[in-house]
DNA sequence: TACCTCACG
DNA sequence: ACGTACGTGAGGTAG
């Protein structure tokens, strides 16, 4: 089978703009050569790695094409191609020209147009082409021979897509549909009009339902009236809008396929450009010898894998059987769990298992069996009690998440949760858990190179599913992998996270009840609301075509347009005006568009952030909403949540309460339950610097902050004011993040003196606090980390840093980590005892979510006494400290009235 | 992709 | 001299 690769030349030379735009290349002449070096780095290690028999480049020409004459608009609004650009594209050919590789540039005519044509022509039995673009209007050109490769963002793997994964993407049943879906989307960048509101997913879903933009118009009465309305108002335009996004496949192209045939780099010209042009990192495809006319062919390029020495680890495909017994006799088993798509509801595609023997370092290495198994009734009944058995060890990445696919196909995931990401979180939080890093480093096992080295010949060639034999060796990997990490691994990952995972799992698979009614009735006044509020503001502007949304737009109209703040400076890298939420307040009283752009934010802010996203998380199978808690991701030892976020929603205003009440309980009469720590962080560097005043005051049970202030001032706690004690608490909270005099003047609008004493003050009056400070700083110094109570390290390798910005930081972090870090270890250790003790007393209401202090629960009414005596109960004495901790619970009909 | 802005603890 | 409080996720704009 012959392979033609077709390269978007216009795409690969943006992509590789954009990627050096912030570190770019320069040589000893001062050129910027990072658009030829990327181009020519890409290309090279795309010809190692997929070895194409035949190779074309195609640019778009100088000038307008045909498409200019169809629509005098076409690409209208785009700003000038970069300079850097325009000069980069006439070396790059004559780059190409020498080095063998064929160059296409048409007049008339894009570079989609030449390569749409070059592939469907070119396309066979005997020739399979891959189109080398990031552009999704390829997508129309797929089919049986006819692949796009999307090169992948920095360093991640290229994508393939076939027929299969494109109509799996969007859900259609043709490639061809993809040009009705962009005719409907438009294209901003290339001012492709479409139809106005319908965007990719929402064309997507009406070309699977209709088959066809005609179909659409046939069926109008079936869309929702707004829709119509949309739809009726783009039907002129349609027509052309087809025409602009379809690639032409007719196109008389002045190559023959011979001439197409790629046979090796000139090397000796290579040589000497490479040599010319600096690019000394690209010598290493040129390795053997370099005489005038040898060419750089398929099999010529020294690749740097095969020298670096691999310890013995071998691994075999092998039937399930084998694989099961093998994982019965050592009492451990590899799991990759692959799906289709993302999600906890994702169809199961696949199962990869393995189970052999454990690297013993002094032995000869270790061999692992590899099964892959698509589920099947047969397959899960032979599986299913190999993986609900608690005496054999899980290994894997990202447990929980397998844990939902398995559930899908009917089987449970028992035993203990060696999980890969997370004892490396559980190491060093803040690098990356990436198995194949992992692999090289701790087993010194490539997992790069699996591709060529797994199958005979090329990837594609050999295996229709690209992630196949490279699975393999992934799931062979993960139990010596595990094993390894284990080693080092401290006790709290046995003690707490293996176990909270567990409950995280539940939790994500309970979810969470969310009223949509609730959501959409107050929506309503909401989009009405925004409306009037633009109107107003692009009247008062004189700018009727003002982007509120678009902070330099807002930022040039209030501090150039109508100078409210002459001190206004632009800052940062493209000297922008700041417009945040600060700046605007502190100008508010000098204009009244101000407030008015201050409440258009908000309300933006609630419909898209968390009312026009929300029907789209609630899940068709139970109708309930499925947060994915990430375990292994925060600096600190927090969790976060995402897909959606459900630990940012908001209660700190009026209108923003509102989204709260729609969080309601699962059954009829159901309650929610809150239960939150009380000043948890200010116990935690209470108990941990041993300060007497502080720690006195909690034991006491008094106002800490009010006690703070009447420190600080030195007056008695019933004289001190409102004002003082705010002071007091901001400084409070100061301290724990690392506080500036400059910082809390600002926040307190203080003059900087004023905010120093403060500091001062405070200092003084809690001396303890001073010194671990100063205490932490010092650890950090000295050891590189600091620590929670429970032992959880954050490395802080810039706490030498010779850049003060950068040392402050890493500073400040040692200070905070610890505090921060010891309360994410205290609440995760309580939803341990409280999801055991819900489990041992046999309650039915559920721990849905947690907010970092805060815990909340779907309950039932007959229960909620006993859940709250429960909850409090743990949560209050899961440690014990010097300070007592504090748990406020309350219920209510929804999230809001818990509070 | 990067940046800004803003929602939470 | 320089920037300015810790930790997140998400939407929007613009390069």
């Amino acid at each position: 089978m012959d392979k033609l690769f077709l390269i978007d030349g216009h795409a690969l030379v943006f992509k590789m703009y954009y990627a050096f735009l912030r570190r770019p290349m320069i040589n000893a002449k001062g050129a910027d050569m990072s658009i030829l070096f990327g181009f020519t780095k890409y290309l090279l290690e795309m010809i190692e790695r997929e070895k194409p028999t035949h190779l074309v480049v195609a640019f778009d020409p100088p000038g307008g094409t045909f498409r200019n004459q169809l629509y005098p608009e076409y690409k209208g609004t785009r700003p000038p191609t970069p300079q850097l650009i325009v000069e980069a594209l006439e070396p790059l050919t004559e780059l190409l020209q020498s080095l063998n590789i064929p160059v296409l540039t048409i007049p008339g005519f894009e570079a989609d147009d030449v390569l749409g044509s070059v592939a469907t022509q070119q396309a066979s039995e005997s020739m399979d082409v891959y189109m080398v673009t990031p552009d999704k209007d390829y997508g129309q050109l797929i089919g049986p021979h006819v692949f796009q490769y999307k090169p992948g963002k920095s360093g991640s793997e290229n994508e393939l897509v076939g027929e299969a994964e494109l109509c799996e993407k969007w859900g259609i049943s043709s490639p061809s549909q993809v040009i009705d879906m962009l005719a409907i989307c438009g294209d901003t960048a290339d001012n492709v009009p479409g139809v106005k509101g319908v965007g990719e997913v929402g064309a997507a879903k009406l070309i699977a339902q209709f088959g066809s933009l005609e179909n659409i118009y046939a069926h109008l009465d079936q869309l929702t009236p707004r829709q119509q309305e949309l739809f009726r108002e783009a039907q002129p335009h349609m027509a052309l809008s087809k025409e602009l996004v379809t690639i032409k496949t007719d196109m008389d192209i002045p190559l023959s396929r011979e001439q197409m045939r790629f046979t090796g780099v000139f090397q000796q010209k290579a040589a000497e450009l490479f040599e010319f042009y600096e690019f000394n990192s690209l010598k290493k495809y040129l390795v053997g010898k370099v005489e005038a006319g040898d060419t750089l062919g398929h099999s010529g390029l020294g690749m740097t894998s095969e020298s670096i020495p691999q310890p013995v680890f071998t691994y075999q495909e092998a039937p399930l059987a084998e694989v099961l017994a093998a994982a019965k006799s050592s009492g451990k088993v590899g799991i990759i769990t692959e799906a289709y798509g993302e999600g906890i509801f994702a169809p199961v595609k696949r199962l990869v298992l393995a189970a052999g023997d454990t690297l013993d370092p002094s032995g000869p290495g270790m061999t692992i069996k590899t099964a892959p198994v698509i589920p099947s009734e047969a397959s899960v009944s032979q599986i299913r009690p190999l993986l609900e058995d608690a005496g054999i060890a899980k290994y894997g990445v990202d447990l929980k998440r397998q844990s939902h696919l398995l559930s899908q196909a009917g089987m449970g995931l028992e035993g203990q949760w060696n999980d890969i990401e997370l004892m490396h979180y559980v190491l060093n939080p803040e690098r990356s858990h990436e198995l194949a890093a992992l692999s090289q480093a701790y087993l010194g096992v490539s997992l790069e190179e699996t591709a060529q080295t797994a199958t005979t010949g090329s990837l594609f060639d050999e295996v229709p599913d690209e992630e196949g034999p490279s699975r393999l060796k992934e799931a062979a990997v993960l139990v010596p992998l595990g094993d390894k990490l284990r080693e080092q691994l401290p006790s709290f990952y046995d003690a707490m996270e293996e176990p909270l995972s567990k409950v995280l799992a539940q939790m994500e698979r309970d979810g969470v009840k969310v009223d949509l009614s609730q959501i959409r009735s107050f929506a309503d006044g909401l989009r009405k609301e925004l409306v009037e509020r633009e109107v107003r503001i692009r009247e008062m502007a004189g700018e009727p075509l003002l982007n509120i949304s678009s902070p330099k737009q807002v930022g040039d109209l209030l501090f150039d347009k109508l100078k409210l703040d002459p001190k206004a400076k632009k800052s940062g890298a493209k000297g922008q005006y700041s417009t945040d939420e600060a700046t605007l307040v502190a100008i508010a009283d000098r204009h009244p568009i101000v407030e008015e752009i201050l409440e258009f934010r908000a309300v933006k802010k609630l419909l898209s952030t968390y009312i026009e996203p929300f029907p789209s998380y609630v899940s068709e199978v139970d109708g309930r909403v499925h947060t994915t808690f990430n375990q292994a991701l925060t600096a600190t030892g927090r969790l976060s949540s995402s897909n959606p976020n459900l630990q940012n929603i908001p209660i700190r205003t009026e209108r923003g309460k509102e989204i709260r009440k729609a969080f309601v309980p699962g059954t009829p009469d159901g309650v929610i339950v809150s239960a939150d720590y009380s000043q948890i962080e200010l116990r935690i560097m209470a108990h941990l610097c041993g300060d007497e005043h502080l720690t006195a005051s909690f034991r006491a049970g008094v106002d800490v902050h009010a006690a703070t202030a009447a420190k600080i001032f030195r007056i008695p706690v019933e004289e001190v004011t409102r004002e003082q004690r705010g002071m007091a608490k901001t400084a409070n909270f100061g301290i724990m993040y690392g506080i500036s005099a400059f910082g809390l003047a600002q926040r307190l609008h203080l003059p900087r003196m004023a905010a120093k004493e403060l500091i001062d003050g405070y200092f003084q009056a809690f001396p303890a606090i001073r010194g671990f400070i100063d205490g932490n700083i010092a650890f950090a110094r000295e050891h590189g980390y600091v620590e929670t109570l429970f032992g959880r390290r954050r490395y802080l390798p810039d706490i030498s840093a010779r850049n003060a910005t950068v040392r402050s930081l890493a500073e400040r972090n040692a200070v905070n980590a610890p505090i921060q870090g010891t309360s994410a270890d205290i609440i995760k250790l309580a939803m341990i005892g409280v999801a055991k003790r819900l489990k041992e007393e046999g309650l039915h209401s559920r721990m849905v979510l947690q907010i970092h202090d805060e815990l909340l629960f779907d309950a039932l009414p007959e229960e909620v006494e006993r859940l709250e005596a429960l909850v409090v109960d743990v949560m209050e004495h899961v440690i014990t400290l010097s300070v007592p901790l504090t748990v406020e619970c309350s219920a209510g009909k929804n999230w809001l009235e818990a509070h």
